[in-house]
DNA sequence: CCCAACGCTTGATACAAATCAAGGAGAGCG
DNA sequence: CGCTCTCCTTGATTTGTATCAAGCGTTGGG
């Protein structure tokens, strides 16, 4: 298999990691890269098809190489939170504790590297580093999570529905469609359904949808069709989005 | 300096500790001990101090004593979310990257037991055993902050109120006041003001303050004073929580 | 002692977002 | 082609929570 897949986002040699990801994606020793490629193992998931369920113990955890998953958590009369968002090439699946305390649910086609989890706690103790690689990936999540707690309990419907954009633009945008400043211009996929935004902001789909428009009106987003956007002033959406430019 | 204080909750031979965290706290050898005794500083702090800023760099790590900490966030409007609770013995600080991404603040008078953050990180490297255990507390940080999540993008406020004291008669209960079944009858303290409980939850005070209220009339809890509460039926007030016996 | 400050509760009112309801656009299929 | 289905938008109405406002009890200081 090739390196690149294998390489997903933890345990890589793969340029698009390590731009991202930086100083946590070391290279790997040849040797180290040939010993994961006999236990990795290939999988592709179709949308709305559940990876883990909170039920169930996960017999694998694995390297996200294409797709975005959704974390979700669900109460007992149906209502539904989105708790967090991968993109490849995040890692997906718990280190201990084989038990996840949600679900993870292929919010789009999603490509796996998956890795059987009685050898990934083998590589763990092999190579010491993958942990503290883990562990910096976790505080990142962590991060994440409470600057999400405070858009879902301080924010207003169009500062989320703002603040989601940054995050997507953010992290998937192709930047700078001709600007002289790479940031002046955003365009952006939304991979997620009206409903899946609404779960991630404590929304409904009607909230969504009208703060969407009202932002279109504003002329903050341009809506090239209800899957694409382009920004044509990324500091406007985000003061839109409530957040002063110091902030993430 | 008494190892108990040492202790706190993360490297410990503190009995308390090993009682509320299990697995994670595993007894340190007696050079160990005496290595941490050499570092550590005893610091304590008042209702209302700062003790981590998220401008300046941390430089010190901490074990709670006692005492409860409030990790919050501020939108530049004066908006604040507390992102995380801490008490005693939890671990204050983040092992990697200096700067904290929030404030952290005492909610009451706190006793801290501080480690150097030069000195912690050399400790790191001496105890490989201590990085896991920080990274088994940070997972169980991150799945506190999702299940937070669900409270602030999905639940009523009603709801809210009473997930937080559950949240509370099960950190901090004296359980069990004469009957028969240890959770029918738990007293606990509040440690937060009404203004600290909004920002917890996403709420004003006023909405605390009528729903404290109407779970009072509805008898899920009794009131003591407006900072000890008494529940009669701790499955009722799970029922008013949202939570299905089978949630945490 | 009085007075101000603080934390908390309660009431009246306003408003943002939920709910209820209808319809349009596009995809897949017989 | 017509059909259904899903996803999305928009409008009308309701409702839960915020906001504004007043007052009570306790604490601490002059």
């Amino acid at each position: 298999m090739d390196d690149r897949y294998v390489a997903g986002g933890l345990i890589s040699r793969c340029e698009h990691c390590a731009v991202r990801n930086g100083a946590v994606c070391g290279a790997l020793k040849p040797d180290e890269i040939e010993h994961l490629n006999r236990i990795v193992r290939r999988r592709t998931v179709k949308p709305g098809e559940t990876i883990l369920s909170d039920e169930e113990p996960a017999d694998f955890l694995a390297n996200i190489v294409s797709g975005v998953i959704k974390l979700t958590k669900t109460l007992s009369d149906g209502r539904q939170q989105i708790v967090g968002l991968q993109f490849a090439p995040d890692f997906l699946g718990r280190a201990y504790g084989a038990s996840h305390r949600y679900f993870a649910e292929a919010a789009t086609e999603v490509e796996l590297c998956c890795f059987p989890r009685a050898e990934f706690e083998k590589l763990l103790v092999i190579y010491p580093d993958l942990e503290h690689r883990l562990f910096e990936r976790t505080l990142r999540e962590l991060d994440a999570a409470r600057e999400w707690m405070v858009l879902l309990g301080r924010k207003t419907a169009e500062e989320k529905v703002a603040s989601f954009m940054v995050m997507l633009a953010r992290r998937s945008a192709i930047i700078g469609c001709g600007g002289k400043d790479p940031q002046d211009v955003a365009r952006f996929m939304m991979p997620l359904t009206r409903a899946d935004i609404a779960d991630c902001l404590g929304l409904t789909i009607e909230t969504v949808s009208r703060q969407i428009t009202r932002l279109k009106v504003q002329s903050v987003v341009r809506v090239l069709d209800s899957r694409s956007f382009l920004v044509p002033s990324m500091d406007r959406l985000c003061a839109a989005a409530g957040l002063d430019s110091t902030e993430i």
